[in-house]
RNA sequence: GCCCCCGUAGCUCAACGGACAGAGCGUCGGACUUCUAAUCCGAGGGUUGCAGGUUCGAAUCCUGUCGGGGGCGCCA
């Protein structure tokens, strides 16, 4: 808002500056001015006082904050006070510029009212993204811990897009590896010909999963029959890729529900079968350049990073990027993978990986390596770390071991106490309203506690608290955007034009205008740093806001011309709130 | 041994180096003949783990330290 204005109110200050002989700043910095109720921009002048400090200018005694207000006061009275503000004062060293109301107001609404579904993005870019996210393993579990990974990348995915972005949403499926070796084992020996449930695909999938682990390791001398099944797998064993291509589509169907659930789509679902041989040739090829030592028969295949780069400290260490049987790591089909994602789209201005930060190092050591290999690109990989969903009592979630959360679990339940709740509150609704509602609700408050935290901090699982639809929650913020709609439903009114007040704005109607118009800074913020914790944040002040504003300004029931203005201040709310919900995945109701 | 993350109210978490460190939950007390009370208002609650440093100014940056979690060659 007023970037322009505030640009040139800048320059003016400057000016006044230099005619006192007082250091001017390159820039002049403004913040919001953190008074609720009341509204405008500020700068301060501690930064120009200590500046004169460091150069001897100031009297001895007099200290940099009483200077600050000194010259605070200074510019507030020699600056003509612009077009738009009311007035300008000094208080303890910041220069305060409240916005006329009337302009103020008038120039959100118009904003809202014209951009509606894309009030608060940034104008485009012109450039491109690509996000890989989700990442699931066929012939495992889908659980809870996942479930950050999937929310979290795709909040930014539709952040990054609010920013300007053009993204290129990608996953990365597990559909080979030892673990689907294990799990075929498994299959063969003991569950020959069955068929999963319907609707119970994933569970059985991860349950005859965690069943394998817990043979092998009550039965360690079975790990020659896993091997002879990779081996057999390696040979391209028609039996086999049948059984796999077989097996691998129940879990991709499985993962398809709940996708569709969630409200996640890819443009680019890649395979790691599709990048195993690739992978191998590439291996071949770093071991030809010397990037790679090969260590068989008796060792793997590995990259030294720290003795290639000359490094006396323990910086990026070694990794293995092919078993010493010649079968294919992780490892062995990421390098490919960036490479393959590059030749699809060179221009590419970032190629992000939302993976747990326990992978960090790991990544480190694919960047490093491709960097090495000398593709330009290299520079442009980014690993969007976060931290995983634990259980209470520090149990990490593992599929191995069986300690998860099943997703559908989760969302099941949710749903169901969401659907309670709404018999309670709104029992007029009829079925198909209700189950809505119930899954918006549901969802949404799931999707809410994953994303309102640093990504950098542990989310530790608990039934009461993921479902808990009270306080700082998605219901709060689409409860607000219900009651929006509501109002404008009963005026009749579904586009009420913007408009400016004529009457003294209440503090609930300037505090509520001021958390709309900070929607832009909270999305450039949230892509700037990945962070859908702005977005949430922001999402919150504003449903708080509003609701403030509901409870104490009538809308419907009111002077014509007060009603005006008001109906247009809802319609802008309920853009920025349904904006803000979209940006977090999360469905807006329009009644519940 | 090397590296990364976390430490803020009883609990879960916010806070762009800037004005008085704020919310929710929980506790106690209030508000529905008025647009949906999944809401709102009030009270109470703090040595931002600790010690130094940088800065006009530090929860925020730096160093150290304590506590918790994680990673470090054939899992992903």
């Amino acid at each position: 808002m007023f970037e322009a204005e505030l640009q040139s109110i800048g320059n003016k200050i400057r000016g006044i500056l230099a005619e006192h002989n007082i250091p001017a700043p390159e820039k002049v910095e403004w913040v919001p001015l953190p008074f609720s109720g009341t509204w405008g921009v500020a700068t301060n002048f501690f930064p120009v006082a200590a500046q004169e400090a460091r150069g001897g200018l100031l009297p001895k005694g007099k200290r940099v904050p009483d200077r600050a207000a000194e010259i605070a006061q200074l510019v507030a009275e020699a600056l003509p006070l612009p077009e738009g503000f009311q007035k300008a004062e000094a208080v303890r060293g910041y220069l305060n510029l409240y916005f006329d109301p009337a302009a103020y107001s008038l120039h959100v609404l118009q904003a809202a009212a014209q951009q509606k579904d894309r009030f608060g993005h940034l104008p485009s870019r012109g450039e491109r993204v690509m996000v890989e996210y989700s990442q699931p393993n066929t012939h495992k579990a889908f659980h809870v811990g996942h479930l950050r990974n999937v929310i979290l990348g795709e909040s930014v995915c539709r952040i990054l897009e609010a920013a300007g972005y053009d993204v290129v949403r990608a996953n990365y499926i597990g559909d080979i590896g030892l673990h689907v070796i294990k799990w075929l084992w498994n299959y063969i020996n003991y569950h020959n010909g069955e068929e999963p449930p319907a609707g119970q695909k994933i569970r059985w999938m991860g349950d005859l999963y965690a069943e394998a682990v817990k043979r092998l390791d009550e039965n360690p001398e079975l790990e020659a029959e896993v091997r002879a099944l990779f081996a057999r797998w390696d040979a391209r064993d028609p039996e086999i890729v049948a059984l796999w291509e077989k097996t691998r589509r129940w879990s991709l169907e499985g993962f398809d529900e709940v996708y569709r659930r969630l409200g996640v789509h890819f443009d680019r679902v890649y395979f790691e079968s599709e990048v195993e041989e690739p992978g191998k040739k590439l291996v071949e090829e770093m071991i030809a350049k010397g990037i790679a030592v090969d260590e068989r028969p008796d060792g793997p295949v590995v990259v030294r990073l720290d003795e290639l780069l000359g490094l006396e400290k323990e910086t990026y260490r070694s990794y293995v990027v092919l078993r010493s049987d010649g079968t294919s790591l992780y490892s062995t089909k990421d390098l490919p993978l960036a490479i393959l994602k590059f030749q699809e789209y060179p221009d590419l201005a970032r190629s992000i990986y939302v993976v747990d930060v326990r992978q960090s190092l790991y990544m480190k050591q694919i960047f490093k390596t491709l960097e090495l290999m000398g593709y330009p690109w290299a520079d442009k990989l980014y690993h969007l770390a976060y931290e995983v969903v634990n259980l209470p009592g520090n149990v990490t979630m593992s599929s191995r071991e069986g300690t998860v959360v099943l997703l559908e679990d989760l969302m099941r339940e949710a749903k169901e106490r969401a659907r309670a709740v709404v018999e309670e509150k709104n029992p007029q609704l009829d079925e198909a309203t209700k189950d809505a509602v119930a899954e918006a609700v549901g969802m949404g408050a799931i999707k809410y506690t994953m994303l309102a935290r640093e990504n950098t901090k542990i989310v530790v699982f608990d039934w009461e608290r993921a479902l808990d639809f009270n306080g700082v929650a998605a219901p709060y913020i689409q409860y607000a955007h219900v009651r929006a709609n509501s109002i404008l439903r009963k005026a009749g009114v579904f586009n009420p034009p913007p408009v400016a007040p004529k009457h003294e704005l209440h503090p609930t109607e300037v505090e509520l205008i001021s958390q709309l118009a900070l929607l832009p800074d909270a999305v450039k913020r949230a892509a700037e740093e990945f962070k859908p914790l702005h977005i949430s944040n922001q999402a919150y002040q504003i449903a708080k806001s509003f609701n403030d504003f509901y409870n104490q300004c009538p809308v419907l029931n009111t002077e014509e011309d007060v009603k005006a203005f008001r109906l247009s201040l809802v319609l802008a709310a309920k853009h920025a709130l349904a904006n803000a919900l979209r940006l977090l995945a999360i469905t807006a109701p329009e009644r519940m």
